[in-house]
DNA sequence: TGTACATCAGTGAACGCGCGTTCACTGATGTAC
DNA sequence: TGTACATCAGTGAACGCGCGTTCACTGATGTAC
């Protein structure tokens, strides 16, 4: 006698049969959820794929088994997005603790930021190009991340390189590898030039752009723009 | 008699009772399902809320007849599309026309850009930060908009001001822009700094690293790098 | 040691919903004879 | 001038689908007595 008597297709139990967990350890299918809903939005690229069914199927267990462990499909998509920002996390740090100096660890954040997104597209669409008015927890996840960028630009600006708040310098790099990153994935079929370069090219010229910014007159007329920038050579 | 026996609302006649449309004249209605979809989109804020029958309710007719004018829902969204690049397109040129240099024109570009995106959150959202694999319409469509910026930046090189391929800097300008845009619709909750001032910062930042970073040696030190830096003041 | 019972982990089947799309049809109108 | 007919613009009703969610249930297992 099958345990599966759905008209439709039986779910694919990866390894053998699914044992039900022994008494105090329910908890544990929540992050089996949690990671097929990953792993489904990794390997389908598309957000719509990762249906409260579709999870289900992949974990192996009945639709409202979900429910034992995510008060509902938004709640299970916020955790999913908590799983993302730590990732995220974890390489911007990792990135910049390896650098040997405050300039070189911000480009290396920056290289690590848009390589996360580009390697991780859906993961990163669901956190950074969608709507969130989620704005409390979404905060929080974002905070986290985000403190240690502007620690490095603090650092920065401890070494002369940039001048002014910490915060704001911040936020200008972020939208900067945000831009590059979220424009490749939306639109990958442009002429892009080598990719690593360019992200590389990317994230120094926006470091410089804010260093020089401060720097120069804005006031100033095209020709003696050009002869203050020739001043860099 | 009424013309609506439906069991659900019936669709609210803006003007009156709708007339069909004379003989040849037929066409005439793609429009009106074009601009109803467009509104919808810009009055829901949600592309989900754009179905056929949405559309078809708006503009006061029956869901077949969307099918007399467009193929499927795809094409509906992808004249809609076209709809939002030539506008984007339009804003850009009025922006650049009416500086007083290229370097300004540029600048304009940039903030006309960023202001249009927030200005029409869904409609930018729709053309710029999903991904889109057909790859043919959308390139001819980013391509009117985006040759003219090009047109922009080589008119700053031939003014001294930047150095390289006018295709590769446009690029890293519209990652800038659009990165600026895109996080703060995805983010609004964030603790922006004073909006118009800050897009305008960020445009000017990006146009100087673009600029900066072509005359800077990478490998310097940092002291060395701020040393540089320091005689752009 | 045996047993009744509460708890826990999980299930099967159904709910109503809105979606994109299609089919056979209606009725007005211009045109050929 | 009259009339049959082709064409055009548009409709009503239904199709099957997958979705999130809920309800009443099952059956194993630890625990109190």
């Amino acid at each position: 006698m099958s345990r599966c008597r759905q008209t439709r297709a039986c779910p694919p139990v990866s390894d053998g049969v699914r044992r039900r967990a022994p008494r105090g350890r329910g908890a544990e299918l929540r992050g089996e959820i949690l990671q097929a809903a990953m792993d489904l939005l990794a390997e389908t690229g598309d957000e719509a794929a990762v249906s409260v069914r579709a999870v289900a199927q992949r974990v192996g267990v009945s639709v409202p088994s979900i429910y034992l462990h995510f008060a509902d499909k938004q709640d299970l998509m916020d955790a999913a997005s908590g799983e993302v920002f730590e990732a995220l996390h974890r390489q911007l740090r990792a990135a910049g603790e390896a650098a040997p100096d405050p300039v070189s660890a911000l480009c290396a954040q920056g290289r690590a930021y848009v390589h996360f997104a580009l390697a991780n597209p859906e993961h990163y669409r669901v956190v950074m190009m969608q709507l969130h008015d989620a704005a409390q927890g979404s905060m929080t996840n974002v905070g986290a991340g985000f403190q240690y960028l502007v620690d490095s630009v603090a650092a920065c600006i401890e070494a002369g390189v940039f001048e002014g708040e910490p915060f704001e310098l911040a936020l200008g790099l972020w939208t900067a590898a945000h831009g590059v990153a979220s424009l490749m994935l939306a639109k990958p079929y442009l002429p892009w030039p080598e990719r690593d370069a360019f992200i590389d090219r990317t994230i120094w010229r926006a470091g410089v752009g804010l260093a020089a910014a401060a720097r120069l007159d804005r006031d100033a007329s095209v020709p003696h723009l050009v002869e203050r920038l020739d001043r860099l050579r």
